[in-house]
DNA sequence: ATAGAATATATCTATATAGGTATATAGTCA
DNA sequence: TGACTATATACCTATATAGATATATTCTAT
């Protein structure tokens, strides 16, 4: 990504984001990590609301996150998109380092 | 991140990929990405207020993404966790698959 | 067809926030 | 000191959206 970006591509990347930017989602995903889940068992697992839990999920679905796939009158719905979680991983661990740094910074420093 | 996730621990994702879902926020770390600003050659790259880039860098750097340099009495930024193009890499990527995908549904199907 | 179950959608309200304008705070130079 | 520059903050408004409730849709079973 060393050219220029458009408005237009940076408005695609920041939704992106955005959809992730949410705990109910990525509570969603967290539980999908596990193996694709029907919308009931998604409201059981999210404490939510079903309207809730199928907004989110048609969100996620929008973006590619998850993908569905419908059996009976029930809908499962499984990771589409594996690299979410490299995402958070690296989000993750960047918290991790910078909890660490606020802790270090309440250590007692080395004689200067 | 195997283990299961407190609400706590989501929201802190939440937020931090919510700091990544602005445009005018990638705007800014894209130009950083070249090299430390000052705010207002930020300003001028981006074409919005000073104090609508202030109030994104601080946003920025309540996050640990960009730091902050002072001298004289001009600010300087810089990207302060590099993680943060890879995380937009990735993305990049992510909707370049999903372009490709949309477009081959287009394409002529060989027979079936 | 009717009843019931699973999921999706429509509508509303409350909350968060991006950007604008005005003002405050440093820091520099005369 | 005062004038000027660079940056930060306060306040406001408009917009987006998460969650709630009600309803619609779709599938199954009798």
């Amino acid at each position: 990504m060393k050219q220029e970006m458009t408005d237009e591509q940076l408005e695609l990347v920041a939704q992106r984001f955005r959809v992730l930017s949410d705990p109910m989602r990525l509570k969603i995903l967290h539980h999908l990590r596990a193996g694709e889940s029907s919308v009931g068992g998604l409201v059981e697992v999210t404490g939510t609301s079903q309207p809730n839990v199928s907004k989110h999920l048609s969100i996620l679905r929008n973006s590619g996150l998850v993908s569905r796939r419908q059996q009976g009158n029930t809908a499962y719905f499984a990771i589409g998109a594996p690299f979410v979680f490299d995402l958070c991983d690296i989000v993750c661990d960047g918290i991790r380092q910078e909890i660490e740094q606020k802790q270090s910074a309440f250590e007692i420093q080395p004689q200067g």
